[in-house]
DNA sequence: TTGTACGCGTTATCAG
DNA sequence: CTGATAACGCGTACAA
């Protein structure tokens, strides 16, 4: 038989000891004699004991991984986050399973189905398109669940964010201070908190500087998307000299537009991004952004799943800073004379080359 | 208590049935009156009842989900083949479970031993570091493995690949074609199967054009090593008209690169790359490059697997073919005058804007 | 057609 | 310090 496994009671036999010493004397746990300790550990390497985690779940109702569910796993964002997450979630012991729901919400019902019956109670959900009351109703039935990046409608579960909106002043201030008055902005879909939030930070400014909103068109934050909300914006005929794009996807897809139409970016069209995917260093232009902060959002998402798995009270919602990362997209805007020939570096202003992390608050 | 779960206990309780009854009527085996049938699933539904998947492994020493671990979730080649192997496993109704193993040896053990003691048997790997023994240990254990597209070392485990020679012969040929004689290649690392493929390819053309083969320079398939890569050939002196990039990631920071140096391209250098990426489509330009089979190799990879599970025999390795597809990153190279100034579009033959697909065979 | 009894591998409780 | 014993929820021979 290829599948003989060694159990417990194979180290019990093979140790002249019981199961539940075995059993203790692997986990450390109890008051037990270091000679048997070391008996049992001895044979355990020898017997290539391996801990059956079904059977550990079946007893204890729980298992020590966590569920992660990502809305789209095609977003490079997305990927890095994921890093983030699982890096923390090893700090803790815990294992991370990867959920790729597309946004379906039928498909977050199923794989949560799935979870509840395979005794993972630990969910980070970057994104969840099931109703507030669905999700409610997980969470009475022992469901743990933390939103990352995107909040869950309703306030029905806790949240770790970024300020999106604070991101999104941040893009507008940006072109703002470079000159520009014509700001267009490629949303991302209307239904999405952080699409909305970073749009919302973009009209604050626009107010604040007594502008009117500029011409505004919506992507899905895929690149193809950004593309064609870019061509949208062109053919509206309506004016602009910069583009704040609610990701950098878009703002990528954006600039392909840009430049298939003759537009020259930053010359002639400034491109802001959101996210800093490290897609957008090596794009040509190197893409101005705002930056989330990765790290530190699956840090405080993870401890925070953690702590409610032991039974920590559920905590507010958390909101991180963000930074502006001005790269070679954006730059003054051309002199008001229309057609090409713009003015490249007119003032000092206009960074080149390498990279200028703004300071993270004040916004 | 709110994690109150229903079992079949309380099913066979609600019913007056025996719990084996329940059992059975649950999954419609046996002979069961439809009576009962309608009876369980009714009380079943009313009670809420999931069942408990964690139980249903341990009586059953297998579980319905299927395993994939991937090398790097930040290639945006998985995440396409990611979605690829998803959607053909719910059709055979098994769920996937991610593992990210960044192509750590010990991450992927590790992951390994988690999902054996999940009773997880069946696993699609694209890519494994681990030893060959260490890979026939676990399928001697009972574990189905299938490797796709990059194989396991040493024939350890049936796979599906692409044909990456093949590949790489219709990249140089393409390149050939338009008039390049000078060719560079930006390899991927060494120890990877695929790489070494795709640059056979490369050479095996270049040796019948009777071209001695050009300058080379390796990466790691991470946009930032074909930048890197594509600086270093600079540098080196040599004089190359077009860069066959191992795969379209390096390629994209190969372009990057080239013109942060002031290259044009496709004017003074063409650029092809490998996988077909959706980001390059939307690059500018937009990349010339040899197209992948994902649905394709996601199907035939699943189907196997299930195969496998079911007991079936191991097959052969599975090759399949590949296509190029032409976009505007490369055209034919400039006249031997040094400088600027290259032509552009000097004959026919170089397709700009569109897409071109190339057939498939004959190479 | 339905019910009984046991096993899957582990942990927790309680007794020694 | 260690050992019995009883769950955990489900599947399955075997019996009725």
């Amino acid at each position: 038989m290829p599948g003989a496994t060694t159990t417990i009671y194979d180290l019990a036999r093979a140790t002249g000891l019981s199961p539940s010493t075995v059993s203790r004397a692997l986990r450390g746990i109890g008051d037990i004699s270091p000679a048997t300790v070391a008996r049992v550990r001895d044979s355990a390497a020898r017997l290539r004991y391996r801990p059956n985690a079904v059977a550990r779940s079946l007893a204890l109702r729980a298992s020590d991984s966590l569920a992660l569910m990502l809305p789209d796993i095609a977003n490079p964002f997305f990927p890095a986050l994921v890093k983030a997450v699982q890096l923390r979630a090893r700090h803790h012991g815990k294992t991370v399973l990867l959920c790729n729901t597309e946004g379906v919400p039928e498909a977050e019902a199923e794989y949560l189905d799935m979870l509840a019956s395979c005794q993972i109670q630990g969910v980070v959900a970057m994104g969840l398109s099931i109703t507030p009351d669905e999700i409610r109703r997980r969470r009475g039935a022992g469901m743990k669940i933390v939103a990352l990046d995107r909040a869950a409608a309703g306030g029905s579960a806790a949240s770790v964010q970024a300020d999106h909106r604070a991101g999104g002043r941040m893009a507008t201030d940006h072109l703002l201070g470079l000159g520009h008055r014509a700001i267009a902005h490629i949303a991302g879909p209307s239904g999405l908190s952080v699409a909305t939030e970073r749009w919302d930070g973009y009209r604050d400014k626009m107010g604040e500087a007594g502008i009117d909103p500029g011409a505004i068109a919506h992507g899905d934050f895929t690149e193809g998307s950004g593309h064609r909300a870019a061509l949208e914006l062109i053919r509206s005929g309506r004016h602009f000299t910069a583009i704040f794009c609610a990701n950098d996807l878009m703002a990528l897809g954006a600039i392909s537009a840009l430049r298939s139409a003759g537009l020259e970016v930053p010359a002639q069209i400034s491109v802001v991004g959101f996210d800093d995917i490290e897609l957008g260093r090596y794009a040509v232009p190197a893409l101005t952004t705002i930056r989330q902060p990765l790290e530190e959002l699956a840090r405080v998402a993870v401890d925070l799943l953690v702590g409610l798995l032991r039974g920590d009270e559920a905590r507010e919602p958390e909101r991180l800073a963000v930074e502006l990362v001005v790269r070679e997209s954006t730059a003054p805007p051309p002199r008001p004379v229309a057609g090409q020939g713009a003015p490249l570096a007119s003032s000092g202003i206009a960074p080149r080359g390498g990279e200028d992390v703004r300071s993270r608050e004040d916004f």
